[in-house]
DNA sequence: GATTTATATAAGCCTATGCTTATGTGACGG
DNA sequence: CCGTCACATAAGCATAGGCTTATATAAATC
């Protein structure tokens, strides 16, 4: 089950930690290292994680891969939490602003 | 980290399956035992890691305990969700109806 | 083509986690 | 009060998951 992967990803506190710094724009493996104590073995399993989550996509460029997020694991959680929509709080200002940019 | 509690709590399929479960409507513990295979301990371990994680809130009465979505967690994850906003993709029409009801 | 550079994969270790069985606790019924 | 019922907690076990070191692959550079 592909939703069970996503939360499996996000559960691991680097693994969020480097979809961030990716939402922040695309960079290769060696550049997401930076400023993350992290060996190069265990960057590439937790990329190869969010990968298969879909959360991440990849693109070889010669002998770097560039990597970005993939806006189709997002999709699955919004859809997700759209379940629960009787539960939301009456406000969450930030979805609120968001959604009414989508509509223009 | 709250953020972490709850992504961890998700990432278990069964507690998934309990929370969907309850969002349907709350109830007690034994009820929620109903066509899940899960022993009791198991299930009061999930229900406490899922009200760690602020996604269930509990109520005693007599000697039964209801649990009922709790929205703060749902919340949580909303904002987490709209951090990444820019990546979203343009359709996503189940929450792009849920927003629309909440202007109302 | 040999070497360096960027990344992936393999194998092993250690901790986290979800389960089990056993027992504790607190509320109701007789 | 004494047993039963609903649930929580404790302790132990077995698997999952994230890390490490070592090695493979594949592209650029010399």
């Amino acid at each position: 089950m592909i939703e069970n992967d996503i939360f499996k990803a996000l559960a691991d506190p680097t693994r969020r930690a480097i979809f961030e710094k990716l939402a922040a724009g695309g960079m290769n493996a060696s550049a997401l290292r930076e400023g993350i104590a992290i060996s190069q073995p265990a960057m590439s399993q937790h990329l190869s994680v969010l990968r298969g989550a879909g959360l991440v996509r990849e693109e070889r460029r010669g002998r770097f891969v560039n990597y970005e997020v993939d806006p189709e694991g997002l999709a699955l959680i919004g859809h997700w939490l759209a379940k629960y929509r009787a539960y939301w709080p009456q406000r969450i200002d930030a979805l609120k602003g968001l959604l009414k940019e989508m509509d223009q």
